[in-house]
RNA sequence: GCGGUCGUAGUCUAGCCUGGUUUAGGACAUCAGCCUGCCACGUUGACGACCCGGGUUCAAAUCCCGGCGACCGCACCA
């Protein structure tokens, strides 16, 4: 318990949360009968529920307010949509150990550093090369001055194959945004061919992270909301900017975290967009946003910040990433969220790899005149000349550039279509004015992308609170995982009867309810506070006599009295932020032991 | 993966060094009563543990080895 658990040395707030929420269950180490497992965790009935609210949160402040389309896709995914996103060139990681004090090492890194090797050029080699340049440049172990194993590749990725069929690799996705990226096309033609727009997905994604720790900050299998935010490069203008222009963000600039600045400063959005600190608009509203929803769920704006990744530091597909950081008692700053311009790096390598089209139309305000050479063999003069393989000729002029055609027409007096050669009379040469409507091109993207399962930490680190050595969690009410807790003051004379009623009454209209008539009244109080439940409802005798009850509120620990038939829409109220506990409410004076 | 520290009921912990004293002790929580007219009251009782595997020994929570897990440091974290 926190009371003696303060006395202790090595109290921190991790481990009193962590603690709490395996009593509580909120979530706990998975596996533990079979000696756990690093890296997995089961969120029990409280926690489960506080998740679904935060991923809620979520879909509110993008799914409802916004438009933002949801979509579920799969975990497991071919081989072939990691290769062309980057993945499984870029989750992986040369790894060499000193054989001497064992300790390990970025191959790639040791090479840039003492190799002096380009990191783009260490990036391509292969183990054997790596092995050879290390050798070549006697690179040894910066600690020791040992010998270095053979390099080892770690891949990143859960690998395991689709079927019975030993080619057919699948890799558990390490991202749920490449399930976007790959339905694309589809998604585009439900969002009736229009840009901007976006499509979010909440699932799991799996990372076989080398040593996770720090409970549910770094786990193997954990849960992501990637939001990708498609949009036309030429008008980039985010049309909701005027919502959070005024918004304040505080930033600790790339060029500033070189010099080993800790230094944020607070600029607000417009600023950010006008002094090019952030690029693109999208990308500061989304910023904005995630900042607005780290405070809906209890962190305030002086403990987040936003950090700009140095180059080295970004996502092979980012051109300029930004992560979103909370402040936690333990670890200092930790990641809650990445802010990524991904360009048409995603689509334009599935493009590729695919083969399918993934370009959107645009038609032009007014359509554009353009002059276009156009070659057309004449099949009359053709045919005499080349007989059976006049078809063939024609086939490879039309191939052809009509420029380069006329060029060697005019220069030379000829043109060798392969071997064949070509007389200027055995082709016509026009110049065709054709009205050209629009064009095809592939969508930037900006992608907001959250960590649910850090978001849930940060959610439960802020809400725990000591009060007179009780523990409470003081939940924001909308994220709260039980709404209202009820008791009857005594469990005899009736009471147990009537909070019965008011319990069907309020889960009826929707509630989370606990209903606790065990112990004495203060220590119900005490385990609802700890649960985070922001409401207590009291029934007394006067309950049985005029129909009112009381309600506790579970911060302030003060009580006010009203009508049972009022609850229903006086909850409602309150829950949804639009009526605050006094105004509920007869206030009663303070009531000690 | 490496090094250090550690692993006893739901939670926190005593015992381990120096093997037998233990039916493994306590506190809090939980459950069933009694009590109780608003903040972990009191009281009676109940439930509940030596991380897993091997070894040493007449005897292992205790000593040794291996595994798993946790925390801290190193490395890693697109």
């Amino acid at each position: 318990m926190a009371i003696e658990a303060k006395s202790d040395k090595s109290w921190d707030k991790f481990t009193a949360v962590n603690e709490l929420a395996r009593r509580r269950g909120f979530f706990w180490q998975s596996f533990e009968i079979y000696g756990g497992a690093g890296g997995f965790v089961t969120y029990g009935p409280l926690g489960a529920r506080l998740k679904q609210n935060i991923e809620n949160k979520i879909r509110e402040l993008f799914v409802t307010r916004l438009g933002i389309l949801e979509i579920e896709s799969s975990v497991i995914t071919p081989g072939r949509v990691f290769e062309a996103s980057g993945h499984v060139d870029h989750f992986k990681e040369p790894m060499v150990e000193c054989s001497n004090c064992k300790k390990r090492f970025r191959a790639d890194h040791l090479l840039e550093e003492y190799g002096k090797i380009s990191s783009s050029e260490a990036e391509k080699m292969n183990l054997k090369e790596i092995a050879g340049a290390l050798e070549k440049n006697s690179v040894k172990c910066p600690e020791c001055s040992g010998m270095f194993s053979p390099p080892q590749q770690f891949l990143t990725m859960f690998e395991t194959t689709i079927g019975p069929y030993a080619g057919a690799v699948g890799y558990g996705r390490p991202e749920a945004a490449q399930g976007i990226f790959v339905e694309f096309n589809r998604l585009y033609t439900i969002a009736r061919d229009k840009l901007p727009f976006g499509v979010i997905q909440i699932g799991h994604a799996l990372r076989n992270e080398i040593s996770p720790r720090q409970g549910l900050i770094r786990l193997r299998e954990f849960t992501i909301a990637d939001l990708e935010f498609f949009f036309d490069p030429e008008a980039p203008e985010c049309r909701y900017l005027d919502e959070v222009e005024e918004e304040v963000l505080p930033i600790l600039l790339a060029k500033n975290r070189q010099e080993r600045s800790e230094e944020t400063f607070e600029v607000s959005v417009k600023e950010a967009l006008q002094k090019g600190i952030v690029r693109s608009e999208w990308q500061a509203f989304f910023m904005a946003m995630a900042k607005r929803l780290l405070m809906e769920i209890g962190v305030p704006a002086k403990n987040q910040r936003f950090i700009e990744k140095l180059p080295w530091e970004k996502a092979h597909y980012s051109s300029q990433s930004f992560d979103q950081e909370v402040y936690v008692e333990r670890w200092g700053w930790i990641e809650v969220s990445g802010h990524a311009y991904r360009t048409d790096y995603d689509l334009d390598s599935h493009m590729k790899k695919s083969g399918a089209d993934m370009r959107v139309y645009k038609e032009f305000e007014t359509p554009v005149e353009e002059e276009q050479k156009t070659v057309k063999p004449l099949m009359a003069r053709l045919g005499p000349a080349f007989k059976k393989d006049a078809g063939k000729v024609a086939e490879i002029m039309q191939g052809a550039d009509p420029e380069e055609i006329a060029k060697s027409l005019a220069e030379k007096g000829y043109y060798m279509a392969g071997d064949y050669k070509i007389m200027p009379e055995q082709v016509e040469l026009k110049v065709q004015k054709t009205a050209v409507r629009g064009k095809r091109f592939v969508p930037h993207v900006v992608e907001p992308s959250f960590g649910s399962d850090r978001l849930f930490y940060v959610a439960l680190e802020y809400a725990y609170q000591v009060k007179d050595d009780r523990v409470l969690l003081s939940f924001p009410r909308s994220i709260a995982p039980t709404h209202v807790g009820i008791y009857p003051l005594l469990s005899k004379d009736g009471l147990v009867e009537k909070a019965t009623e008011i319990r069907k009454l309020l889960t009826q209209e929707g509630f989370t309810v606990e209903y606790d008539e065990t112990g004495s009244i203060g220590r119900r109080y005490a385990r609802a506070d700890e649960a985070g439940i922001p409401l207590g409802i009291t029934i007394d005798y006067d309950t049985l006599k005029d129909r009112t009850i009381t309600i506790r509120d579970r911060d302030s620990w003060q009580q006010v009295r009203t009508q049972i038939k009022d609850l229903p829409e006086l909850l409602h109220k309150y829950f949804r932020g639009k009526k605050e506990f006094m105004e509920m409410g007869r206030l009663l004076p303070a009531q000690g032991s």
